[in-house]
RNA sequence: GGGCUUGUAGCUCAGCGGUAGAGCAGCGGCCUUUUAAGCCGUUGGUCGAGGGUUCAAAUCCCUCCGGGCCCA
């Protein structure tokens, strides 16, 4: 049968319900007086229920039927006799299809077979569902068939959503996992704030950018890349502690772990350093798999136990035998790497490092961690100092001028946060600012902008900060076992599909 | 961006040079305690799009458009 057919056999019985007199579009409420999973838990015989959920696997028989009505989260049986339930609503239980929902009024009884239902005294459908939907066929909790194909799954969620238990979960899972942080915290004082989405300067970290046009200035406009400058100026403004959770725009490819636009948290906290930092960190994800998973023992890994730390110079010479006063001018790190065979370990570490090519001193010293130690990092390592050329936002290490006080934290080898003593020297953020715009004009787009407004709020003091992001896309990953960045976003960017136009 | 793979009925899939198939869904019939209801009958496809090879293409080749996996 075609589509239009389906289609229009469904508008048909949709029209007979008019004639009727029960135009189901036209309803606007429907009193529910229990969930499916209440009316089974507190299960009382003939007591008077009003229920209202989606049609599945109906089975007509004769003068009577059977059909389960679905809710958010569970299903009841409902049972309707002709006798009983009276011509109208017998005519209306045949004109229903899969998916449409209706309301019911009845008495809870038990079959025959044991199943707590609905005896139907009153029926009503109170929508139709035109298109059908491609719920599976379940038996003894499993589903068959029912919807695969991911590219239906990712374009129209709401199929997605009631057609796959396992995917409807994971993403409910996400909004508590969001919802859990705001919660976290929220208890421990800060104050959840909103800043700019629009911005004409994007900064706070190292992407390409999306641009609009803001008609009224006649003003091109940039969309965030991050949250960072406009909540530091908010420490600057004395307001001590402060988050935000919000969506932010990066220009580039997609992958399983990336979508140009993501949920970013980023907290800051005056007075306090890196272990703090850390501490909020791993309280953070202690805190939300405790309260949404129920325990903190999530994909073979402990929340409830303290991170590793590692120090990233140090883990660079366990592994490759590079010493911290190695990696301190370009040339000599490369020198170094030949005789010392680093490539070839590269491979046998599963990884490729290029000695020739273009990046600076900063640059291999991230390709050292993400070949020899992001492998390594199973179980949640805060990895501890950071290259100054890649990190334009940090703090110097007193003791080390050419790292930075910044920390990444990984679990089971990929980056989940990105945390920092923030520069509060307004002189130096303007050379780090500098030192990116000559970076810029050398080709990379993607390094950071002059903001003299963000330097303007510096030179107002800033007291010492300490500032974290996590992606809460990637955190939901983690904590639901999801393999790809699609399954945790309910509308991940799809490609837009091929029309005639194109032809 | 590169490699591999995939797109056939509303859904899940088979067919891989010779008249487009199955299960479920749908439609019609029987059936007043079924539950993947059952039994009988039956409709439904520009085989992702375009081009090519061939007597003949869902099938082989090329290009393009989606999707997936791996790599960058």
């Amino acid at each position: 049968m075609s589509e239009t057919s389906l289609r229009d056999i469904r508008l048909q019985k949709l029209a007979r319900m008019r004639e009727l007199g029960h135009d189901p579009y036209s309803i606007e409420k429907w009193e529910i007086t229990d969930t499916a999973a209440g009316l089974k838990e507190k299960f009382e015989l003939d007591r008077e229920v009003s229920f209202a959920g989606r049609i599945r696997a109906p089975r007509v028989m004769g003068k009577a039927g059977f059909a389960d009505l679905t809710d958010s989260d569970e299903k009841i049986q409902i049972y309707i006799r002709k006798d009983t339930a009276g011509d109208l609503a017998w005519e209306l239980y045949n004109l229903v299809d899969i998916g449409d929902h209706v309301g019911v009024r009845g008495k809870l009884f038990v079959t025959k077979t044991g199943e707590k239902s609905i005896a139907v005294q009153e029926f009503v459908p109170l929508s139709k569902s035109l298109e059908p939907i491609p719920y599976g066929h379940e038996k003894d909790g499993q589903i068959f068939s029912g919807l695969t194909d991911q590219e239906v799954r990712y374009r129209h969620r709401h199929l997605d959503l009631l057609c796959v238990p396992e995917s409807r979960k994971r993403l409910i899972q996400r909004a508590q996992v969001v919802s859990a942080v705001r919660r976290f915290f929220d208890d421990i004082g800060y104050l959840e704030v909103e800043t700019p989405l629009l911005q004409l300067n994007a900064g706070g970290a190292a992407a390409r950018t999306f641009s609009t046009h803001y008609n009224a200035y006649e003003q091109d406009v940039k969309l965030r890349i991050s949250l960072e400058l406009y909540l530091k100026r908010l420490i600057v403004g004395d307001l001590p502690k402060v988050y935000e959770i919000g969506r932010v725009f990066r220009n580039e490819g997609v992958s399983n772990r990336h979508n140009p636009e993501f949920t970013l948290l980023e907290f800051y906290e005056a007075y306090v350093n890196l272990e703090t930092m850390m501490a909020r960190v791993e309280d953070c994800f202690r805190f939300v798999a405790q309260r949404v998973f129920g325990t903190t023992e999530l994909a073979g890994i402990d929340f409830g136990k303290p991170w590793h730390r590692l120090d990233l110079l140090g883990a660079i010479e366990q592994h490759t035998g590079l010493t911290a006063e190695d990696l301190t001018d370009k040339e000599r790190a490369i020198a170094r790497a030949r005789e010392l065979d680093v490539p070839a370990k590269a491979i046998a570490a599963g990884g490729f490092i290029d000695l020739n090519a273009d990046r600076n001193l900063g640059g291999l010293i991230e390709k050292l961690l993400e070949v020899f130690i992001e492998p390594t990092l199973q179980e949640p390592t805060f990895v501890v100092g950071y290259p100054i050329e890649t990190s334009p936002l940090a703090k110097k290490d007193p003791a080390n001028p050419r790292m930075t006080r910044r920390f990444e934290g990984y679990v089971m080898g990929r980056e989940v946060c990105n945390a920092f003593s923030e520069i509060n020297d307004p002189i130096d953020q303007r050379e780090r600012f500098e030192q990116q715009v000559s970076e810029r004009e050398r080709g990379d787009d993607e390094a950071h902008p002059m903001d003299e407004e963000f330097i303007y709020a510096l030179e107002g003091g800033m007291p010492p900060t300490g500032g974290c992001g996590i992606g809460l896309d990637r955190m939901a990953m983690l904590l639901t076992g999801a393999e790809h960045i699609r399954e945790i976003l309910l509308f991940p960017f799809m490609k837009p599909e091929s029309t005639e136009a194109d032809a």
